[in-house]
DNA sequence: AAGCAATTTAGCCAATTTGCTAAATGTGTC
DNA sequence: GACACATTTAGCAAATTGGCTAAATTGCTT
């Protein structure tokens, strides 16, 4: 097991930043299904067309999606569906937000003092 | 199975976008080992300790992490393991960064045409 | 070549984020 | 109460993000 360097963390919130946006997340919920155009895209998010071609081109460079040229049509895709485990496990974050700490264990005391 | 709304992709987002910053994934990367002081983060990170206690009440803020104060100190405890999985997803986003979008499926075409 | 459609790129502006320094707040010791 | 320590809050400037409009690019049809 390797090591987590700074570069891993720098290129790991990289790509949470492109998921850090309500409509790139509702277009990847969509792409989860099958691959789309563009054009479904926008009217899915109800964004301007250069709006939607920028946030594409944030998950793409991110890693998240490919895209294909067919004809005058782009059609982009998940490639990348563990993102999509990502969901369950937020849901549960916003269940907890607000809660208050738990106690804390003994060791974290001892751990302190050495 | 309730249909995501988009306040359920803006809630997402919101936590997304509190682990979309280097130092504080090294933080809960320390988290995850066991709680910490502000002191032992900070040291930690490397950064000012105002810049620190910012990074945490977001992480807390999204429902990260939770804080306890003892005498002067205050520790900070992860309160949602999960997000420690998104690791190894996001390793496997980096290996796959850049590559070429695969074949179009038949039935992508179909679908299209419907 | 002209016209149209689909998408990307460029530029502008407002909002948000980030790191720092200074100030404020809370706790512990004498 | 005075002082030291730990942390949070406030304020500033620079950087980044996000949405829009305009312009540019690519592909198709006539």
């Amino acid at each position: 097991m390797p090591k987590t360097t700074i570069a891993d963390f720098k290129a790991q919130a990289q790509i949470f930043k492109a998921l850090a946006h309500p409509g790139r997340l509702l277009m990847l919920d969509e792409l989860s299904r099958g691959e789309r155009c563009v054009c479904e895209l926008a009217a899915l998010v109800g964004s301007e067309m250069p709006t939607i071609s920028r946030h594409l081109a944030q998950l793409k460079n991110a890693g998240i999606v490919s895209d294909e040229k067919r004809g005058a049509q782009v059609f982009y895709r998940l490639v990348t569906p563990c993102v999509m485990n990502f969901f369950q496990c937020v849901a549960s974050v916003k269940a907890k937000a607000g809660k208050q700490p738990i106690r804390p264990s003994p060791e974290s005391n001892q751990r302190r003092k050495a």
